[in-house]
DNA sequence: CGGTATCCGCTTTGATACTG
DNA sequence: CAGTATCAAAGCGGATACCG
């Protein structure tokens, strides 16, 4: 646990973390759906701002990189309902040591 | 990158911290300046494909930000060296935190 | 309702040339 | 050596229209 980076820029998981919540709409999405489960449109109102098309592709990397789940209700009209699994929950403590520093930083 | 978060995402600290780091170069420089101080060319060299516009910006947005330091010697050539402040070098618990998590999600 | 397809503008990025 | 200026290219995000 010393240093975490050993040398020169190997480590490509942060980035790779970073890469995935850290566009524009990704962590907006997440922190939404750790607060509950929430259908397409829904979602959509929430987080405010996002068009259908990004929060599309939004949804299909999360659910791709396995942070959320999504379940389609085949009636009539369809029923889709997004959730954030356990993978994604466990986002959490990434977002509590980013927030940490952001306040200690920010002020 | 930097967004109106208006509604339903009240932590805007989390967000500042993404916009500042998470960048495509921010990472790969700070990463380089925690292992040891740096020149400019020297520190283009090593963290490999970066233009010099986008080294002076990123450079500057961290210097600004107080999580580097610039310190010019007014020799003839002119020498700079860059290296990490105390503010910069608090990043690692984030970067750990990004690694932990990089790690048990994608392998 | 829950998407996908298309077009379009803006920001980001980069190569190159030039200055102190 | 350490940058800035300029210009061109790429990618992302967004509005709109349309499909299952």
């Amino acid at each position: 646990m010393t240093s975490a980076f050993s040398d020169g820029f190997c480590d490509s998981s942060v980035r790779a973390t970073i890469d995935l919540i850290g566009g524009k709409w990704s962590m907006a999405i997440l922190w939404q759906l750790l607060q509950e489960e929430c259908r397409y449109a829904e979602l959509q109102r929430r987080v405010g701002g996002i068009s259908q098309k990004v929060l599309s592709a939004e949804l299909r990397t999360l659910v791709g990189a396995g942070l959320v789940e999504r379940e389609v209700v085949p009636t009539v009209p369809p029923q889709v309902t997004y959730r954030i699994t356990e993978e994604g929950r466990s986002l959490e403590d990434v977002f509590a040591a980013l927030h940490r520093w952001g306040l200690q930083h920010g002020g």
